[in-house]
This record gives C-alpha cells, sequence and structure tokens, in this order.
DNA sequence: AAGATTGGTTCCGGATATCGGCACGCGTTG
DNA sequence: CAACGCGTGCCGATATCCGGAACCAATCTT
C-alpha cells in the first residue's frame, strides 16, 4: 500500500525543499547506523520509495558523504565527520557567550570569566573586569592551574573519571588552602558534581574567593566554564550564594545556546 | 548577469539530484564560515541564484541545520556537529581495522594489537594472536601503560605536547628497561616522532619486544595504534626493520582507510 | 539443487516541485 | 537624501524529481 505522506505537515509558512529534506534525513540516518543499511530498509524505516531512496543515497555517494561499504550496505562518510567538526573548529565561542557573560558582570559587578581547558590548566578566553576598585588578576590569554580556580575545578568535575588519575600528583600549592591531597579534591570534586558548581576559597590567591559551573558539548564533552572572581571582603553572607545561583544558569544557559547554535 | 551554470558537467553515468547537491555544498560552505554568511554573498560564491540560495537556507533552517543569526547572516548549527559526531562514535574501528591487521598478522606471523588510548593507558581493542608457539600476554580487553608498549607510545608521542606534563610524574617501572625518566622519555618521543613508529625493548615484559604506530582521524587527531609484538628471540637481524615498516604501512593504510570511510 | 523470496538496481512517463527572474521594502552608505 | 545592496516574497514555466514496475543477483528454503 503506497504511502501517499510525501510532505511534511507544516502548517503553511514554512517552504522546505523535499529532496533536501530526505537526503538530509538519510544521512542521519546513515550516521546513526555504525553498520550501515540497506536501500530497502532505509526506504521503510524512513517512509520513501525505494527508488527515491535509492537515487538519494546515490547522489550522496557521489558527493563523498555516503559510501557504498560492501555492495549491499550504504554508510556515512568521515566526511560527515568533516563537516561537522569544522561547524566546532570554526566556533567562536567569546561571541556565543558574551551576553551571558555581560549579563553576569552586571549582575554581580565581579570579574568575569571564560576560560577553556588545556591540559592541567584552564586558560581564560575571555574577561569582563570587575566595576569595583578592586581589579582582577589573570588577565585575558592568561592560565591557572585547573585544581584551584573555580572555572577549572568545575572541568576537573566533569571530567574527573579521566582527569583524576593525572592530577594527583599535580597538586601544586598557592596558598595555604589550596588542595593539595587527592583525598580531599576527591571529596571537594564530589561536592562540586553535586551541587553544580565550583567554589574556590582563596585557594589559588589569597583572598581571592571564585565560582565556576562547566559549559559542555551537546554530548556532555566540557568545553569551557563560566566563573565569577571576587575578593572575600566583597563577598558578604548570602551573596556568594546569589552569584553561584547566577553562573550556574549562565552556565546552563550557554550550554543550552550551544545546542541551538 | 545570470550565470547559466546550473548542472555539475559530469560525463553521464553520474546522476545526482541537484537540489540535494546545493543544499550540501551551502551547508559546507556555511560550516567553514564561523561568522556565517549572507544570502548574496554565498549565492555568487558557489554560483547560485540567489532565490535558490534562499529557499534552500530557509529549507535547512527548517531541518535545524541552519540558523538565521543576526537576520542578515545564516550560520551553520551544532546538529551539523551532532551528526557528524554520531559518524565517529558509531565508528567500528575493530571491523575497519581488520584487513590491516590480519594482513600484518599473515606478514608477521606474531601477535598484532589494535589499541586505543584511555587516559595514561592503552586499550587493545583487538588482536589477532601469534601462530608461534609462544603465546601472548596481553588479551583482548586488557590494558598497559602508555609509556612502556609500542603502541601506547605511539600514542603518546602523537599527543606529547598534550601528555607530557601529565605522564613525567607516572612513569612507573615494569622492566629493567622501562624509561622512567622524563628525560629519557623526551629523547625516546622525538625519535618516535622522528621515525613515525614506537619502539618497545622490553620495557613492559621482559625480553618482549613491540613495535607500533598511531592511526589518526583525518584532522590529526591519534584514536588507535596498530602494533606487534614478540619475544626477542623470534627477532633476528633486520626482521625487526622489516616488521616496523610493515606496521607503518598498515598503520597508514587505516588512517587514510578512516579518512576515506 | 531449484524455486521462492528478499533486496539492489534500472528504466520511464508524467506530475509537480523546483527554478530563476523580477519586484518589494528596508537598512546602510556616500 | 538618494541610491545602492541586501534579504525576502511571488510567479509562471519547465526541468526535475517522483513512483511504480520490471530486472537481476544472491540468499534462504525445502
Amino acid at each position: 500500500m503506497p504511502k501517499k505522506t510525501n510532505k511534511t505537515e507544516t502548517a503553511s509558512p514554512a517552504r522546505v525543499d523535499s529532496t533536501l529534506s530526505k537526503g538530509l534525513v538519510i544521512l542521519e540516518a546513515l550516521a546513526r547506523s555504525p553498520q550501515g543499511r540497506g536501500v530497502t530498509e532505509l526506504a521503510q524505516e524512513l517512509e520513501l520509495t525505494k527508488s527515491n531512496t535509492f537515487r538519494l543515497l546515490q547522489t550522496l555517494s557521489v558527493l563523498g558523504y555516503v559510501r557504498n561499504s560492501d555492495a549491499k550496505r550504504y554508510a556515512a562518510t568521515m566526511k560527515v565527520w568533516r563537516v561537522g567538526q569544522a561547524v566546532v573548529d570554526n566556533l567562536q565561542l567569546p561571541e556565543i557567550a558574551a551576553p551571558q557573560l555581560r549579563l553576569l558582570a552586571k549582575a554581580t559587578g565581579e570579574a568575569v570569566y571564560l576560560a577553556v581547558p588545556d591540559g592541567l590548566s584552564v586558560i581564560y578566553v575571555d574577561m569582563i573586569e570587575s566595576t569595583k576598585p578592586i581589579q582582577s588578576f589573570t588577565p585575558k590569554g592568561g592560565s591557572a592551574p585547573l585544581h584551584c580556580v573555580a572555572t577549572g575545578k568545575a572541568l576537573l568535575a566533569a571530567s574527573y573519571d579521566r582527569l583524576r588519575d593525572q592530577i594527583r600528583d599535580h597538586l601544586v600549592r598557592y596558598t595555604d588552602k589550596t588542595i593539595t591531597s587527592i583525598k580531599r579534591l576527591d571529596a571537594d570534586m564530589a561536592a562540586t558534581q553535586a551541587r553544580g558548581y565550583a567554589v574556590d576559597q582563596g585557594e589559588y590567591r589569597e583572598r581571592i574567593h571564585s565560582f565556576g559551573a562547566a559549559v559542555t558539548l551537546p554530548n556532555g564533552e566540557p568545553i569551557a566554564a563560566i566563573g565569577v572572581s571576587a575578593p572575600d571582603v566583597n563577598l558578604p553572607e548570602g551573596r556568594s550564594a546569589e552569584i553561584c545561583a547566577q553562573i550556574v544558569r549562565a552556565a546552563a544557559d550557554l550550554t543550552q545556546s550551544l545546542a541551538e547554535s
């Protein structure tokens, strides 16, 4: 029985080219299939004609997006990955994050950071200086150790399984608050994971506290962290909690922005 | 002046749907453009009609592959990345590598390994046992430290900038040949990078030598290594060199296979 | 081992979905 | 302030893509 479901039941203002649409749907389906799919299989799964599916697959083959592996199954090629990779390679994180950072800066009045991981350190790819008299300490482009600043700890917590063994012998002391034992770090990371953000109470610079939360790609891979740092004198009772809430929201929003970008 | 260059000048046996083709070309172009492109810009760059480009972009928007950022530029979305990511997530490395591994096994008669990195270790995701009486030591699914087996050293060398600082305090000794000083590891890694493959002369198991080379994604990211291990008694003068040449070729072929897969 | 069945490929006529030209409105520029 | 350039909407015509059915190869069944 022939299906007549040909066009997507969009209301009206959306005009889509069915060919392109179907082709991309096929590509998606193939990308999800490790061992590839056959023509008929694809056709009925996607509710398309066998002819149509075949022709589309042929086109995708010519374009290099699909490969006819064993003459019976079609599979997505690395060209698909390549194109996707180009997107994140060219991703302009600071630009996308700017609104959130500005919002945070305005709401807190403190120094706001956007950091990306680099080995066992973070690099600050963007920042907004504090409006308060006491100035910030780490310039844009600067770096800091993963285990004692909040942005770093947020990223560390997000990949702790992978990083724990690597960092356990790198717990360099910067202040008397710095966590230098793996046991205490374990506890701190567990707490960080539990509450969803990281806290640094003068563990890198004396009397400078910071808070941070991780930003991830849609697959959960952490690629950045948003943080705020401030002298402890600027942090009376209750203010920290408020700032943390803002950071968590900002990071979540940015993660969401990335997913939707 | 209107261009009539509409169809690709394919000879004849290749039948491509122009709509799908153009759509994908647009998507590629967008993926390469960090800040996005305008309709007209895209149209003349790709030698398409403005109308056509616009409609295709609209379709891509509806499908979620493209985003209309500031109402003047179109940019690729994370959905593109997502699809590409699915390809490598579902990549069946053992399957793709099988031919090369078999070839190696046949040519050398020794134990052949396919390893992937995991923190500061490698995990053997596939292997072919030696045909010689003396059996292998590390089973499929097993792991070994990065700094003393050849597969690990090949991977280490491929990411040494990133990993050096992490591994320098993890140079655990397994035999009297194990490299335990960062200075010697630096030298060994430099040599490994120079010759394109890694050598382990009984650094993990006494009298067991191994050789390995890295396999990378098209962007150079190492994702696996191919290796051969054998008791030193099986390695008379000249045989090692021969095996290494085979491994290097196998790894290069697999890298190439991945790029083309 | 041969028929039956499944799945890939090809062909073709016809409808329709796609194409390109043109026009509109808006923002920018000189 | 005029004029250019941009994104966007509309239109009729036709090239394009669609679906059905036939063809072929291989696998499964008995």
